[in-house]
DNA sequence: AACCCAATGTGACATAGTCACAGACAAACT
DNA sequence: AGTTTGTCTGTGACTATGTCACATTGGGTT
């Protein structure tokens, strides 16, 4: 149960949705709901886990990837304020099992709701159907587009896009391992490594341990784009 | 309006969802439907359009796929009986535009429901709810092992597992182009045929102009997981 | 036979992934 | 200051995959 009235405005503000529903469905939802909090590094979902609950993310992110026999990774999608995991969400649904990993990256602050009271809100509130399809749809149309990007684009396009998307004009040095990027991507260190370091002797950017400096965003867009 | 008793039949059988519900869902959605014929090679959906109705597939295939801008395609899934498209159903209930495309493979025939009525329904019947959860949850997980095949296992290994996929202990001739491999499998046609003929000089198969004879299945499969 | 067209073969090259290391840097400890 | 430790990055050799530009083949048509 949710009663901490700071916490209270933090949820409806963050899930818009609840607010535009009716008293009762509000303080049922607060009532049946509990908070959580995962730090770094801790799964929220193993492989082929069975979902009991859903949670609807209030603060911090979570990434949900895929792991190959070889160690090599793939990130799926990343899940922050506002969204809940709609893989969880399916599977709850479905009750099939959960086919990837999720792990928290930051600080996680969610409200949880145990599976069961899904289902029966799903079929009581309109606001809750919109939501949860609205998460379904776009996890779905996220996904197609990452088999798109992988199948269709180069690496180093993909990397190029990847260094426009994690920089902003006022933030133009990203702190990021090879490693990581890598298994954001899908691919390996060492090719990472390489692309970065023609991208450094083309003078796009400036490689440090553990970060990237953006010296030329536009031409780098341009090589996104290509 | 679905009148005919026979397709009435056919319809209840292949959803038996629809059989579960009361007369009145039931009469409600033969009145609203109407059956749709679709002959190979018609488009169902193009990329980025809009969804205005939701097929109920009763017979046929249908194939949803992305196009790279060089030619190359990727199969997403198949539709075929009992399922309907799942795309279709999240675009309109997200109204994002789908993103991808949708051809006729063999002659499909379909019960075809307006977008409208489909979110009523969503609101009103559980089996309807349970119905469409299902198959979203299901194309999701399809789409998911697709990015792992893709990301984490060798071309050889797939093409492997294509075939043992697409053969049978009576039937170990299969009719197919490399070209249409390559488009399933979302490679390029002479990656296939390179990798065929490497089978072929290991007496794994046999190809032939249009077709490909499995002579080791065992031996195939060992190499599809391997 | 002569022709056409889809299907397949081929070699050269570019890009990507794997493996086995070597080196380089930062923080902690002595 | 030196040493150690663990993480991060660099490199070369090799294999796998994708691309391009053609050549060739098989089967049906005229």
């Amino acid at each position: 149960m949710i009663s901490d009235s700071s916490t209270i405005d933090q949820v409806l503000s963050t899930f818009t949705f609840l607010g535009q529903g009716d008293d009762a469905g509000r303080k049922r939802f607060l009532q049946s709901a509990s908070m959580a909090r995962l730090e770094p590094g801790q799964f929220i979902c193993h492989q082929g886990a069975e979902c009991a609950h859903l949670a609807l993310v209030l603060s911090g992110t979570a990434r949900v990837y895929k792991l190959g026999e070889n160690g090599r990774e793939i990130t799926l999608y990343r899940i922050g304020r506002g969204e809940s995991c709609i893989l969880t969400a399916s599977c709850i649904l479905s009750q099939l099992p959960f086919p990837a990993v999720a792990v928290c990256e930051e600080t996680v602050e969610a409200a949880v709701i145990p599976a069961g009271l899904i289902r029966q809100w799903l079929a009581e509130s309109a606001l809750w159907r919109d939501y949860v399809f609205g998460l379904v749809a776009h996890r779905m149309a996220d996904i197609i587009s990452l088999v798109e990007e992988v199948v269709f684009r180069r690496m180093d396009q993909r990397i190029a896009d990847y260094l426009v998307q994690h920089s902003s004009d006022d933030k133009q040095r990203i702190e990021i391992t090879h490693q990581l990027m890598a298994s954001d991507l899908g691919t390996s260190r060492e090719v990472v490594s390489r692309i970065l370091k023609d991208f450094e002797s083309r003078g796009l950017i400036r490689v440090a341990r553990g970060s990237v400096e953006i010296m030329e965003g536009e031409q780098l867009q341009a090589r996104a784009l290509q």
